[in-house]
DNA sequence: GTCTATAGTTCGATAGAC
DNA sequence: GTCTATCGAACTATAGAC
């Protein structure tokens, strides 16, 4: 792994952990174990770190929906979906969300990475509203949103309670809301 | 209002809206109108503050669900609760939820602020259970931590997306949901 | 109690040797 | 391309006059 792909790595990882505000360039060079003037020659600011790791999240977030494609059912998969974030709860106990988390941090600027947070949100949003679609629901959309919201804040619950089972709790509900749903 | 009181105020407002992190002590004294030195003779520390804006949040929530004690119906007031945050999201657009967006930075965090978010999300989850409770229902727990991650959800929706259409549909929806609920 | 001035630190970013 | 050294700015916090 060269260092460009070292300096996004430690990112999108120190970014999440610790936060946007508080995360220095030094954090990130430290994780990376790159001395902290050379990142200056891949990214001529902290704020082109901040935006290459939400790219970075967003290329995670497409490779999960892809692996779940294989999937035959849309049911099946959006059900795969809230596996997975069940599987990641002792995470989201520490740190929520890596998406969610930033993009608490992100939405209140009012430069470019408001819009890349609301580009990776989306990413989620749409990919998850296109199942409800297959399902033949026409309310597809105001699903979609609900789902996501419905993660996103029990995902910050999860952390402010430090508490794992809280998500695993609450993801159970929406296993069976989803199973409950008319269509595919 | 004196200084400390003013120095609360403009804390409460400042740290919710530029995020924890990003808010100098200089902001802060700033928007209540002290000179930035003076501000250390009322709070040490610029985590004292945090924790003083936190607390005056939790003075918000209490004055706000006492307000709702008047409603004869726990179906009721959960209802005036969900109008009241209809209300508030243009305000959610612009800056998430006080409360959630607040908490996920201090959830981050392992000194004493993290529990300080945590009692203040707490008062909203008990509050909310309550009425639960009076209604008769044996899964109000699940039922008030379901509601609370979903409106602290959308919020971050709402705010990512810059689109308070968001919160007034899913909250439509979450006004359905409470009276389709068995119990009063 | 109030305020100015500034100490002491840390940060983002740059200059320039190699 | 890589790295050290460091600049200038911004921050938290304190000292001390009034």
């Amino acid at each position: 792994m060269d260092k460009r792909e070292r300096l996004v790595a430690a990112a999108a990882q120190v970014l999440y952990e610790q936060g946007v505000e508080k995360t220095t360039i030094a954090d990130i060079a430290r994780t990376a174990e790159v001395p902290v003037g050379n990142v200056y020659y891949y990214f001529k600011t902290k704020d082109q770190l901040v935006e290459a790791a939400m790219e970075e999240q967003a290329r995670a977030l497409r490779a999960m929906t892809d692996a779940f494609e294989t999937l035959t059912t849309p049911k099946a998969r959006l059900k795969a979906l809230l596996a997975g974030w069940a599987e990641q709860r002792e995470q989201a106990a520490r740190f929520g969300c890596p998406t969610g988390s930033m993009s608490a941090e992100l939405g209140k600027r009012d430069d470019g990475l408001n819009r890349t947070a609301a580009t990776v949100m989306g990413l989620l949003v749409d990919w998850v509203e296109r199942q409800f679609t297959l399902m033949g629901r026409a309310d597809a959309r105001e699903l979609a949103v609900s789902l996501v919201a419905s993660y996103q804040g029990i995902s910050l619950l999860t952390n402010v309670f430090a508490d794992p089972a809280l998500m695993a709790g609450q993801l159970r509900r929406l296993q069976d809301w989803i199973d409950a749903l008319d269509g595919g």
